[in-house]
This record gives structure tokens, sequence and C-alpha cells, in this order.
DNA sequence: GCCAACGTTGGC
DNA sequence: GCCAACGTTGGC
């Protein structure tokens, strides 16, 4: 059971598309660092989904439900995809700002390497940002 | 919209 | 195999 985080531009495809969608594949990927993590999923592992650019919030909880594939959008069979499902939704989104703002957090990926569109979380760094995230207010 | 950081490509 | 040029990502 391994935890991710992986990005996606709101305005080209959102959190409230993945929720209307249900269950989407996670595809374009064009890195082979993030490529590479991809063939690590197992299902069964959990991600956060970042909205980078325009939102700089992690927004919500995933589910991986399908293991790397060959993405069908990739023009070469190197490339692959995962299927990934939304299961919460933060009801406090955790702010780029906050993350990098807790030492215990500015360790992260997110932080130290701002390009990387799928990577690793570890499991301190998923239950404080979690608790951030899913706490009332 | 800008540009720094990073990855990839291709000439040598 | 090096590295300059180029393209892309993503924070600001």
């Amino acid at each position: 059971m391994a935890y991710w985080l992986m990005k996606s531009e709101p305005d080209v495809f959102g959190w409230d598309d993945l929720v209307a969608k249900g269950v989407s594949p996670w595809d374009g990927v064009r890195n082979y660092q993030a490529r590479n993590f991809l063939r690590d999923m197992a299902v069964g592992d959990q991600a956060f989904f970042y909205h980078s650019r325009t939102g700089l919030v992690i927004v919500g909880i995933m589910d991986i439900v399908a293991p790397a594939y060959p993405d069908p959008t990739a023009p070469d069979p190197k490339w692959v995809c995962v299927d990934v499902k939304a299961v919460r939704t933060f009801d406090h989104p955790v702010t780029l700002e906050a993350i990098k703002q807790d030492p215990r957090l500015s360790d992260m990926v997110l932080v130290k390497n701002s390009r990387l569109s799928v990577q690793p979380v570890t499991a301190n760094e998923w239950q404080l940002t979690c608790a951030w995230g899913l706490k009332k207010a």
C-alpha cells in the first residue's frame, strides 16, 4: 500500500471532472520518472489530486483501481497510464503555501521538484495532509 | 504572461 | 558522450 500525488491543470482536467466521471484513466504522462512511478502503482494505493498552475491546492483523494497499462493516447507503447477513482473530496483543500510553511512537509517532492507530475508521498506526509484536508472546522 | 528549472534532442 | 539549443512545466 503506497501513497502518491498526481497533478493536473484544473482547466484541462480538474477534480470536478474526475468526480463526474467516477473512474478515469490518468493518461498523458510523457516523462520517464513519472512513468516509472505509474508502473510502481498497485490497485489499492491511494493518491492525492493536485491542481497545478491555476489551483495550487490538493483537492481530494483517489484510489488506484487499475495498474499501469499502455496509454491509448500515446503514439508509443512505452508510455503508460493507470485508472483512478475519486473517493473523497477534501473539506478544506490543502494549499501549496501551507505545505511549504510546515517543516514536516517541506521535504515533499511537490516542494522540492515542482515539475514532476506523478510523485510518491510518504505515510507521514499523507496522514498530516489528510488531517488538514478532512478536518471539520 | 513571464521566466526559472528541468528534460529532451541532436550536432559534433 | 558532451553540451548547446530548444521545448515544457508550473509557480509567481
